[in-house]
RNA sequence: CGGAGUGUAGCUCAGCCUGGUAGAGCGCUACGUUCGGGACGUAGAAGUCGCUGGUCCGAAUCCAGUCACUCCGACCA
């Protein structure tokens, strides 16, 4: 076990474990702001560049907006102000001045700015600029950007106060149209998810109570981490008229009517990657889906005798060649030859701990025979984790075997997600005394102590209250409704909607 | 903003009660023996003890103030 904590011993300190033991991240002197290391920021470029193509793919083009949001902006929308007012980073002075040696802010602002949390109302008030005509529409826009929420209780990708994300934000002329948009989003997230993330989640709506602040509906993803709380993993939102309305986004239609435009916005941030981690890694550190892994096939080469050191290298040298022809989800095989001056054994685990699928051992023996050594991650611990294998087919095979890992980790966290969402449970009494339960982790292929439960809600206002003091969330109404007839295990009064019930991040 | 705690070497911490001017382990550097599941030996470099003030012949240690961070709560689209 390469982690100092485990994930049975205390579940929250195995996460921060992984993530400096990975060297994905670590805290910075700007307090609740994290500085993203190599293995982590990579993780997060390659997100970046597969969920990119699948949003340029749904037709949509990369525009980018200013940080600094007028604090007039946010009092357009009553219930998106009232939502964020609360963790907003307030721009009030344009400089500095010394003062007895002291630098004080100086020249205030006419009018403070906000630091985008989101930024729904900058691009509205460009939509209404660029909205004239049924014409004009739909426009379909993301932005890949930093973004501030001043959270008090700051976690590493899960929660930080300045995080990276991608917005997407749409302007149609109907409502119908706007409406498949969001859920066609919300789709995009899910495929991009399971297939590049391997990380299964619950597509649904969110309860009325939980909505995006000026949002007629949201939507959302949610998964499951491995001590059996959820996380949402992505949001899409349908807005409606209300920002349409709020700034001024008007078109005439084809009956020469002037109409207000329906808008959404949809959204994944670096927390994705906190949700990789708590879903993948387990107590040797951090285990990286193939598909997204910045490296994924690491060479170490070992050289016992500085003699040996030139007939190694050239045979890696061979491999790396032959290795970058070959491909794996489509693109080149991504691999790294780790040549520093540190002893093998050291680096080695370095890469275990930071999850690159596949590391390769080369020594003089390997060159002699042809072969290699050839380690998966996943199987680290494992007997199968280590294998000598012919290089020539090493070679031939790794794309697919790439391929072949990253199906196997998916399969692995859909089991678990399907044996940890309990239905059994109808009663308000169950449903109490099953989530008096601590949290704890959940071992492979066994059920956790605690887990989601999918059951019936009465859709009552007032459960928010029951659900805050039981410290449960709804995390959504699945898409897939059974349509049967049940109690609320808020309330026990007759329900047929079914909800998924968690405790969460 | 409440409640608790911690600031001493790059990291984890001991020393503080009972003042006498700095220690361990890990890491780092060099050399040697090792090396395919994470080695060992020897030598070495490295700290204005969070900051400011006070008491004292003398403060990491006592006193006062101050700053910062961590954990638990509240908050968390």
């Amino acid at each position: 076990m390469a982690m100092k904590t485990t994930r049975k011993q205390n579940y929250p300190e195995w996460y921060q474990n992984v993530v400096s033991e990975a060297d994905m991240a670590e805290n910075s002197v700007s307090p609740g702001c994290m500085v993203m290391k190599a293995w982590g920021y990579g993780l997060w470029e390659r997100i970046q560049r597969v969920l990119d193509e699948k949003i340029k793919e749904t037709g949509h083009e990369n525009y980018y907006f200013p940080m600094f949001i007028p604090l007039s902006f946010f009092q357009k929308e009553a219930d998106h102000v009232e939502g964020f007012a609360k963790e907003m980073a307030v721009v009030t002075h344009s400089r500095l001045a010394s003062q007895d040696g002291k630098l004080q802010p100086a020249s205030p602002l006419e009018e403070p700015l906000i630091v985008r949390p989101t930024s729904e109302t900058i691009i509205a008030d460009s939509f209404a600029k660029w909205v004239k005509s049924y014409r004009d529409l739909p426009i379909l826009l993301n932005q890949w950007a930093n973004v501030v929420r001043w959270e008090m209780r700051p976690r590493l990708f899960l929660r930080t106060r300045e995080f990276l994300w991608q917005e997407g934000h749409t302007v149609h002329a109907t409502l119908k149209e706007a409406e498949e948009e969001t859920v066609k989003m919300l789709e995009v997230y899910r495929d991009f998810s399971e297939n590049a993330l391997a990380m299964p989640v619950i597509a649904g709506r969110k309860p009325e109570y939980d909505k995006f602040p000026g949002a007629i509906d949201t939507y959302c993803i949610e998964a499951m981490m491995q001590d059996g709380k959820a996380l949402q993993a992505g949001t899409s939102h349908f807005l409606g008229q209300n920002f349409a309305k709020s700034a001024d986004i008007k078109f005439t239609n084809q009956n020469n009517e002037l109409e207000y435009a329906y808008t959404t916005s949809w959204g994944v941030s670096t927390r994705l990657i906190g949700g990789t981690i708590m879903c993948h890694a387990d107590d040797d550190g951090m285990v990286v889906p193939p598909h997204v892994a910045p490296y994924q096939i690491v060479i170490v080469p070992l050289i016992k005798k500085p003699e040996d050191s030139e007939k190694i290298m050239a045979y890696i040298n061979d491999i790396q060649a032959k290795l970058k022809l070959e491909t794996a989800f489509g693109e080149k095989i991504r691999l790294k030859v780790d040549g520093r001056d540190k002893a093998s054994v050291d680096k080695v685990w370095e890469w275990i701990r930071k999850g690159a699928p596949m590391v390769c051992e080369i020594g003089a023996r390997d060159v002699d025979n042809g072969g290699l050594m050839v380690k998966e991650r996943i199987f680290i611990g494992q007997p199968e984790g280590k294998k000598i294998v012919k290089t020539d087919e090493f070679i031939a095979s790794a794309g697919k075997r790439l391929e072949e890992l990253q199906k196997l980790m998916f399969a692995k966290a859909q089991e678990r997600l399907q044996q940890n969402i309990r239905t059994d449970i109808t009663t308000p009494e169950e449903f109490a005394a099953y989530f008096a339960n601590a949290n704890e982790w959940i071992e492979d292929g066994k059920q956790g102590k605690v887990t989601f439960v999918r059951g019936k809600w009465c859709g009552d206002a007032a459960t928010e209250e029951i659900l805050k003091s039981m410290k449960i969330t709804i995390r959504c109404i699945p898409f897939d409704q059974s349509g049967t007839v049940g109690k609320c295990l808020l309330t026990g009064k007759d329900a047929t909607m079914d909800v998924i019930y968690a405790r969460s991040y």
